[in-house]
DNA sequence: GTCCGGCGTATGGATCGCGTAAAGACGGCC
DNA sequence: GGCCGTCTTTACGCGATCCATACGCCGGAC
């Protein structure tokens, strides 16, 4: 998970870097409005935390500078406590605001919170469960960082499962959508190909957590319950 | 948009409803834990605005119990200062977190920031009542959160019911729809399966408030009495 | 009070569907 | 032609589900 955090006080930054990379985030750093925006671009981090009291640009229109091109969560800590301040970065575009003096559990728990509602925010259409990745336009799998092989039925028979998060597929529609409109019958291949995906993808294959079936309907795909 | 305002300030909940409303918003309340969680899942709000401090159910189990069916966003407000208390609530799935006393153009605007990420989560149209919630189109049963695991039986059976809310659906009906045009008369199925639904999904099995038996003519769904 | 129809519940056996393994068939590649 | 990966087919064990039956309860009719 990558923070870039965008503070004009080389004190408050390096307490920050200090921090967080102590919780486990990599975090780069912008000293003011410019270099947040060129950061912001350049790195692609899944969290900004953005002082608004940096020399320069206005903190609001870094603000709405960002969020003209991503949805990453930004977190703005300033000094400032009047309401209006408040508003208006809220209304910019941030996602929550912290006014200094903070405590620094208070400000992790905030990342917690704005970084879990976006998950997928990040590039590309990714579904993550448990610790696989499944990247639907590179057709790509990964599973804690080392790519997975798939033959081209189990990528298909995945493909339409992760395409209908929680919602239940039918025998019927897996079957058609994969091997043709002929097949409506469940010959057992189903049964074969979620056992193959479980194995590769489930943590514990005999238990499946993310891979259900639903019996005598079909099967049915769980992202992760957070 | 929809909002839940659970406090048990009487006063506040008043002028939150007079604020909320003069700005567009369709108001419903709650009075502790325990309301906030059904209205919750019967009012299906938009965000939900939460005071820790009510009295009966913790705060965070509110949370974690609202939580368990829905991504709603949540925004705390409490009159609690501490850390601590602001880490557990955003660490149970909390939004944000607004101490009191607070500016209502504050809250207004914190509103409008989480309400903003949420993408009017993409589970269908849905049948709530008591603490459980159907999703025809996912064909998923929630419970309190917790999936309910229903037989391709108890589904048909209980489908045919929902699709009917407040009307007598025969015994016939019933039978021909979920066992074949063959079957008219009841066999006993229909008592059987009617028994586990209650089971599974009514808070007194034996004093049934949403699936009732009409003697001698068939059964009737009825979603909760307001 | 007694009878009786309808309902709810419990129990046991038959059946179905699922998961797994193993082996043969097919096609691509060297 | 031989090798390899993938797909198909078959078979078996096991658990869940469904079916069938029986019994107890309740309210209404008489």
């Amino acid at each position: 998970m990558r923070v870039l955090v965008a503070d004009d006080d080389p004190q408050i930054l390096k307490a920050l870097r200090i921090i967080l990379t102590a919780h486990g985030y990599d975090v780069s750093t912008a000293r003011d409005g410019r270099e947040a925006i060129d950061a912001a671009a350049h790195d692609r981090p899944d969290v900004i935390v953005l002082d608004l009291g940096m020399p320069g640009l206005d903190g609001v229109a870094v603000i709405e500078a960002v969020r003209g091109w991503t949805t990453t969560p930004i977190l703005v800590v300033s000094g400032r406590t009047d309401t209006s301040g408040k508003v208006d970065a809220l209304d910019a575009g941030a996602d929550d605001y912290v006014t200094k003096p903070f405590a620094t559990e208070e400000l992790l728990a905030r990342i917690r919170a704005v970084t879990r509602r976006a998950p997928e925010a990040a590039d590309g259409p990714t579904v993550a469960f448990g610790d696989v990745v499944v990247d639907l336009a590179a057709r790509q799998v990964k599973r804690a960082g080392q790519d997975v092989r798939l033959t081209p039925t189990e990528w298909a028979v995945l493909e339409q499962l992760v395409r209908n998060p929680r919602r239940l597929v039918t025998q019927q529609t897996l079957l058609t959508s994969v091997w043709g409109p002929t097949h409506t019958r469940d010959s057992g291949y189903l049964r074969i190909y979620l056992g193959t995906l479980r194995k590769k993808l489930e943590a514990d294959p005999s238990r499946p957590r993310h891979l259900i079936t639903e019996p005598g309907i079909g099967y049915r795909f769980v992202p992760d319950p957070e």
